[in-house]
DNA sequence: AATCTGTTTCTCCACCTTGA
DNA sequence: TCAAGGTGGAGAAACAGATT
């Protein structure tokens, strides 16, 4: 059997062809679930991979009045699997399968979900269910970005850009004979799935069309898919942040792994801004000694310095939100917006390192939050039974 | 198990707007 | 004036729940 914890010794993608299916498909509203899950797997630690939320936000998120219509709900998405089947050489080589969430527990006004081991496998490198890409094919929204995934992210493995034409795509994302206007077929797949792709990947994927001539109006003949700037690993990828701020000060280090130990051990311990900080803290105030200046800085996080007026207001929604939670998700989008608005902006992705959310999900009635770092500031004043504020600015100079 | 009934989702299209 | 861009909605299909 192949080896589940690391796959690495098969040259697995080149070697194996693979699929992956359910037998029942998911529903809208069991993917907007898997969905809420997914945003807390970003706080699930190796301790503790448990995920809980408040009976009521639970409820409130899928619009059900009861817990009896959510236990069935649960039952429901529970009785659905993932089989995957793998070849070599065109001969079945492994097949197997695996229910999605293990269980859910209802305990004193939560609910507390055990996802599968495989789908928290999927998230760790080298493992046979990251190259199945387990991950992407349960958590995004449609079938069909999974396709576009595995057929587009290898392609970029030595180049920046990829064309394909319209046909070819068509024929890779199910829809060869529907949407035969460019325009549907825009609308309902092209732009849903690089949605998905930039939500649940590490790859910040745009596209530019094609097009016969010059002219606007001319006929869309391909697509040009370009990969903007890599994001800051995905929710799990410690050492991927880790080793991008290892770069920024490695030309001044001698011992570079102790310097690696002692950034992965700030980041877990506190989080990527922290170090971030501090680093960029270090960098601008002392030409020589960096070592030295910066292990005292992340020991007294020297580079917190006080929040100043460089900042201004991009995204404002006074709305109700009936628990913090729903406001957790509403400022999700927004800053899902604001980083895809804003072009090579990608530092919002690194509030997921951070305890951010956690602190979020916790504001009580007429409490306010303020987080401030170098590129981004949010103000959120939560209220109860009244409007809400969340309030986004951006750094002048970003 | 079969039927019906109401709801959601998917696909396509008529019609309108926009800009070269 | 033309074709792409955009909107809303019709009709079909799929689905879920209730009833027989």
């Amino acid at each position: 059997m192949l080896n589940i914890y690391n796959s690495q010794q098969f040259n697995f993608l080149k070697k194996h062809n693979f699929s992956v299916f359910t037998n029942k498909s998911l529903n809208k509203k069991e993917k907007k679930f898997l969905k809420t899950l997914y945003i807390s797997c970003g706080i699930i630690d190796k301790n503790n991979s448990e995920i809980s939320y408040k009976t009521e936000d639970i409820l409130s998120i899928l619009n059900y009045d009861s817990i009896a219509r959510l236990e069935k709900f649960l039952n429901n998405i529970i009785s659905k699997r993932v089989f995957y089947r793998i070849e070599e050489d065109n001969k079945l080589l492994q097949n197997g399968s695996f229910g999605i969430i293990n269980s859910y527990s209802v305990y004193k006004g939560k609910v507390y979900f055990l996802l599968s081991e495989e789908i928290l496998l999927s998230f760790v490198e080298k493992t046979l269910f990251s190259y199945l890409k387990i991950d992407k094919f349960i958590f995004m929204e449609e079938n069909f970005s999974y396709n576009l995934y595995l057929y587009l992210i290898p392609l970029f493995y030595n180049q920046k850009e990829v064309n394909i034409e319209l046909d070819k795509l068509k024929n890779i994302l199910n829809a060869e004979t529907s949407y035969e206007r460019f325009y549907d077929f825009e609308k309902y797949i092209l732009k849903k799935a690089i949605e998905d792709i930039v939500t649940f990947s590490k790859y910040n994927l745009s596209y530019y069309k094609m097009k016969t001539g010059k002219n606007i109006n001319n006929k869309v003949t391909a697509i040009k898919f370009i990969l903007n700037n890599k994001k800051p690993g995905n929710y799990f990828d410690v050492k991927y942040a880790a080793n991008e701020l290892l770069n920024m000060v490695k030309s001044h280090i001698t011992n570079i792994n102790e310097m690696y130990e002692l950034i992965l051990l700030y980041i877990v311990k506190r989080n990527y801004d922290y170090v971030l900080l501090n680093i960029k803290y270090v960098l601008a105030n002392y030409t020589d000694n960096i070592e030295k200046h910066l292990k005292r800085a992340l020991l007294y996080d020297l580079g917190n310095t006080e929040k100043t007026d460089k900042y201004t207001l991009y995204v404002e929604d006074i709305a109700h939100f009936k628990t913090p939670f729903i406001l957790q998700m509403n400022l999700w989008r927004h800053l899902n917006k604001v980083s895809s608005e804003i072009p090579d902006y990608d530092d919002v992705n690194r509030l997921y390192y951070s305890d951010f959310f956690k602190k979020i999900i916790k504001l009580k009635d007429k409490e306010e939050f303020d987080f401030t770092n170098d590129s981004v500031r949010i103000f959120i004043k939560y209220n109860v039974k009244e409007e809400s504020i969340i309030r986004i600015y951006i750094h002048k100079e970003v």
